[in-house]
RNA sequence: GCUGAAGUGGUGGAAUUGGUAGACACGUUGGACUUAAAAUCCAAUGUCCAUUAGGACGUACGGGUUCAAGUCCCGUCUUCAGUACCA
């Protein structure tokens, strides 16, 4: 102890307000916003409205990463930009708090999934509430809060009380359909229904048991029970709709996925397949995600051909989109599932046709679609009549024919369908050719253009198009085929044998799902002493023992009450997760404070519409845009809503990608690690020599092999250079790792966001490190919203020195330097300029320019020493949306009372933009040679003269003739030859 | 295979209707300030040739249209995403 004793003393101590305290301003305005509401939205206003909506989250174990937040910072900037624009903008949050992660974490803690859930939206919403977004969180909604999933039990019940009625177009109340029965039976009723439904008279029906009648309209009911193949997930112990099935394994967790016959709740969202491709028409998507809802929909036009089986009553019925090749039919093909297999298969094929059905069977659908190449089939024995020419065509069974599309058999066409092609190839059927001049020697030729039918009867000589519609009429005519429309989209599964869903309000009398009333909902989720499947292979609440239903009392009671009068068993799935998904944006629109008695109020749900715009990423294309779409139709359709479609415009953020980084480890001395640079230099066989030497000392290996490491992003800086200290604390494996260089320069690679890359990076370390504004900045500055861009910390100091440039613009050493000086000339053109340039950046959603359009503002009025407040106060309401608290921050230094937030956008005048000249490139055959600044009106041959005459141009041309010149005025000039 | 999106410096990206390619940042290099460091400020920075002046080449690749092409047209390749025996 000598010098050191006296108390270190700075020469200057800052004034906090001074300078840009971005930690304290953050808090101080978040503070600010929440008492004051400044954020809740009225449900009755004279501006217009404007509703910005963002997929919400489920609040996984995990919290948030950097790659999170950015659809809320664009959708947040939007918002807050309709606001300045005299919008009346809903903008809420919540939580969709049902689902997966929370049971499996129960299934290994025992925790309930209740509990856990609740603390992860804690972290979720103080991590939201740091990055400053204006939502209003007055209507916050959770999908597994029993008050909310009580409407979505509701919206089950209307489900179930309604069909679809193909004749007007829409759903209906399931008594409409009953009135129909009892006065006309079925033979009218023209609906989306099962297929498998035997026609009845009003007689039939009116002497049907109350039991049969209810077996019957399940038949037709938009959610009804059915027996139906599902996707089994073992591993999960459930039930996947396709949507979460991806390559043939499980979405979440990649276990592998089985076919399974089970009795399933289903919703016939096949009925309004037509109404959903219809409905992409109408709203404001991009292209690409149309396209994919298009394909999901899978909508083909063609018909419907039926083919008598010699020597039996049965008939085939076949969809094809190429009624014309109808006589190049040579043989036709089952599924090997197909109904009709066993009952027409010949004695001599009985065997052969067994074995193969036994053979696909064990097949998973995994294996079937990676060996698509393989041909196997059987040939069954029997035969079918072709309806026009009465030939005698095979009939075979393939597995290259899906019993889940269509009717499960083609009439194979090998001269026009390569996979008919390939299998008459080699099974040595024939191929005979209908197209005129069209060489099928080595493959089918399956287009529909330019093209002619030959050898086809009264087919001959026509094109597609008319050969389609007259071979339709005339297998109309011998009422053996229409016209149809077939789609891909399949019914959804609604049942999942899993405990943190939604109960379904439904209980059981002699096998019969009976609704309980609406008036008693919700019916609350019972307790478990575990999350497990019961030993006999029942769902999860197979284990409650208070889940029953008391028709008397209308309650839940115990289950030991069942008497199967009065108290019967209550359903023991539970809803899937896209259940509460599909309906949120609606429950948004109510005042939280009127939310009982009504899933939203009639006057709310006529004010808020649709939303206006929705942002989230575009994995949810064919599940819950699709499954949201679907529900909203069928509201509209009973009059509960009064939109067709929920989302008007959509855009698709794309992700944001981790920058892994690596070190390379010498395979034969593990404790040996090495840089980027060396290893490049031991690669490049001009440094390899030297770069050998210098592991060779270290590892005593003269040819060693190296593998890459990742180390945490956290320990690396801007220059990519290792700390290399942090690294040996890091894990114990690295405690005594040894480098042969000082510096250690990384490998960068780019990678998707994760916990096992070791290049998470947590929003909370950003903001506290740099402010929310400057992570909201920076994830705007990134890159365009929608594409997918990696992230790297490094760059964030940009837009942080960017903010603290803006406030000493305003903030000298004295503090405010704001003042009523009068706006030069160049003030005001870089102002409208930016007012200008904004504007239309954040209409076009091009959120990343505009980050550029401030840097340059802010630059060009501090080399102007600009402190003039008619400039610096617009600025700061076009930087608002962006950076919302240095703007509020500065705004109220300025001495405004109120939010920045309702502030006036400022009108953007071009008049402060017109120059008095330009500098115009020349260009000679293209090329700009120079510049050269001319008067903005000087006339076409005034600027030819002028810049002929110019030394440069004469310098240029070199004694040639120019051939031509070019003068755009205002643009360009250009000197050819 | 089909459908869609994309390919621009060392890096992220800009160029909205064909008109100065590389705005704005990061990084790098040099300089100022400092005992030193940090912070801040200034300058340079597509590649190659050239002492300078300047020049050549450059937006995945090969053609084409045009006075002028990152942008339009034709063909090819690559990457990513969706979908996949859909009759």
């Amino acid at each position: 102890m000598c010098c050191n004793t006296f108390k270190f003393v700075p020469y200057f101590k800052e004034n906090k307000t001074m300078t840009y305290d971005f930690n304290t301003i953050e808090k101080k305005w978040q503070d600010y916003w929440s008492k004051n509401q400044t954020f809740k939205a009225s449900n009755t206003s004279d501006k217009p409205k404007y509703y910005v909506l963002d997929m919400f989250p489920y609040p996984s174990g995990a919290g948030l990463h950097v790659g999170h937040p950015l659809g809320y910072i664009a959708s947040d900037i939007y918002a807050r930009y309709k606001r300045h624009k005299g919008f009346n903008v809903l903008h809420p949050q919540g939580y969709d708090s049902f689902g997966l992660p929370a049971e499996q974490y129960a299934i290994q803690t025992g925790q309930h999934p209740a509990v856990t859930t609740e603390a992860n939206i804690k972290t979720y919403r103080r991590q939201l509430d740091q990055i400053g977004f204006s939502f209003d969180w007055s209507r916050e909604v959770r999908t597994s809060n029993p008050e909310y999933y009580k409407w979505t039990q509701w919206i089950f019940i209307q489900l179930f009380e309604s069909w679809y009625n193909n004749d007007s177009n829409k759903a209906e109340h399931i008594d409409t359909l009953v009135e129909k029965f009892a006065s006309e039976g079925n033979a009218t009723v023209n609906a989306a229904c099962d297929d498998d439904i035997e026609s009845f008279s009003a007689e039939d029906w009116n002497n049907y048991s109350s039991e049969q009648q209810q077996e019957i309209l399940l038949k037709y009911r938009l959610t009804y029970l059915a027996e139906t193949e599902v996707n089994w997930c073992p591993a999960l112990g459930t039930v996947l709709a396709n949507d979460e099935i991806v390559n043939g394994v499980s979405e979440r967790g990649g276990h592998p996925v089985v076919r399974k016959k089970m009795t399933q709740w289903s919703m016939r969202i096949s009925a309004y397949a037509e109404r959903l491709l219809q409905g992409l028409d109408t709203v404001d998507w991009t292209d690409a995600l149309k396209d994919i809802q298009k394909n999901w929909i899978g909508k083909s036009v063609g018909a419907s051909v039926s083919f008598n089986v010699n020597g039996h009553d049965d008939i085939i019925d076949v969809f094809t989109t190429r009624p014309d090749t109808i006589f190049g039919v040579s043989f036709m093909t089952l599924a090997p599932e197909h109904e009709l297999v066993s009952q027409i298969t010949t004695a001599e094929q009985k065997e052969a046709v067994e074995a193969y059905i036994e053979k696909t069977a064990k097949r998973s659908e995994r294996d079937r679609m990676a060996d698509v190449k393989t041909i196997s089939g059987v040939f069954t024995g029997a035969y079918a009549e072709h309806p026009f020419s009465k030939e005698p065509i095979p009939i075979w069974i393939g597995d290259y024919v899906l019993a889940s599309y269509g009717t499960g058999a083609v009439m194979a066409v090998p001269c026009g369908d390569q996979r008919d092609y390939d299998f008459a190839k080699h099974f040595d059927i024939a191929i005979p050719n209908i197209f005129e001049g069209v060489d099928i020697s080595e493959e089918a030729y399956a287009s529909k253009d330019n093209v002619k039918i030959a050898n086809s009867d009264f087919l001959n000589g026509l094109a597609y198009k008319k050969a389609s519609k007259l071979a339709i009429y005339q297998l109309e005519q011998l009422g053996q085929g229409e016209g149809k429309t077939n789609y891909r989209l399949r019914d959804a599964v609604f049942s999942r044998q899993r405990y943190w869903g939604e109960p379904f309000p439904v209980y059981y009398v002699n096998g019969m799902p009976q609704m309980i009333d609406k008036a008693h909902l919700p019916i609350v989720l019972p307790e478990v002493e575990k999350y497990l499947p019961t030993e006999e292979g029942e769902p999860p609440l197979g284990r409650a023992d208070v889940w029953a239903w008391d028709t008397e009392s209308n309650t839940v009671v115990s289950n030991d009450k069942i008497n199967h009068t009065t108290i019967h068993p209550l359903e023991l799935n539970t809803m899937p997760g896209w259940a509460g998904s599909s309906w949120y944006f609606f429950r948004y629109m109510e005042d939280a404070a009127n939310r009982d008695g009504v899933f939203a109020s009639e006057d709310a749900l006529k004010y808020w519409e649709n939303v206006d715009l929705y942002i989230g990423g575009s994995e949810h294309a064919t599940g819950h845009l699709l499954y949201s779409r679907f529900w909203v139709k069928l509201l509209k359709d009973r009059g509960f809503v009064n939109v067709e479609e929920p989302f008007k415009k959509l855009i698709n953020q794309g992700m944001i990608l981790g920058t892994s980084a690596f070190v390379y480890r010498v395979n034969e001395r593990r404790d040996v690690f090495i840089s980027k640079d060396l290893f490049d230099a031991f690669l490049n066989s001009q440094t390899n020599e030297e770069a050998s030497k210098r592991i060779l000392a270290v590892t005593g290996t003269e040819t060693p092999t190296f593998s890459k490491v990742h180390v945490d992003v956290n320990f690396v800086n801007a220059s990519d250079e290792l700390d290399i200290s942090k690294f040996r604390n890091w894990r114990a494996e690295f405690k005594h790792a040894k480098f042969i260089e000082d510096k250690i320069i990384v490998l960068r690679e780019v990678e998707k966001m994760s916990k096992s890359k070791y290049n998470v990076v947590n929003p909370d370390n950003i903001v506290a490190d740099y402010g929310a504004d400057s992570l909201r900045l920076y994830e705007m500055f990134l890159g365009p919203l929608e594409q997918y861009k990696p992230w790297n910390t490094a760059g964030i100091t940009g837009v942080h020195n960017f903010l603290k440039k803006m406030w000493k613009l305003y903030v000298g050493e004295n503090g405010l330097k704001v003042n009523d000086a009068e706006p030069t000339k160049d003030n005001l053109k870089t102002l409208h300029k930016t007012i200008k340039k904004v504007q239309e950046d954040i209409e076009n959603f091009s959120f990343n320019t505009s980050v550029s359009t401030f840097m340059i503002a802010v630059n060009e009025l501090t080399a102007q020493k600009c402190t003039s407040k008619e400039i610096l106060e617009p600025l700061l309401v076009l930087i608002s949306p962006y950076a919302p608290h240095i703007a509020e921050e500065l705004w109220s230094q300025l001495g405004h009372n109120e939010s920045i937030s309702t502030a006036v956008f400022p009108t953007f005048d071009a008049s402060h933009l017109v120059e008095s000249s330009k500098k115009y490139p020349i260009s000679f055959n293209g090329k700009m040679r120079f510049t050269l600044e001319l008067p903005m009106d000087m006339p076409k041959d005034e600027i030819e003269k002028t810049v002929m005459a110019h030394e440069k141009t004469i310098a240029q041309l070199d004694g040639r003739t120019p051939k031509k010149v070019i003068v755009v005025p205002g643009k360009i000039v250009n000197i050819v030859g």
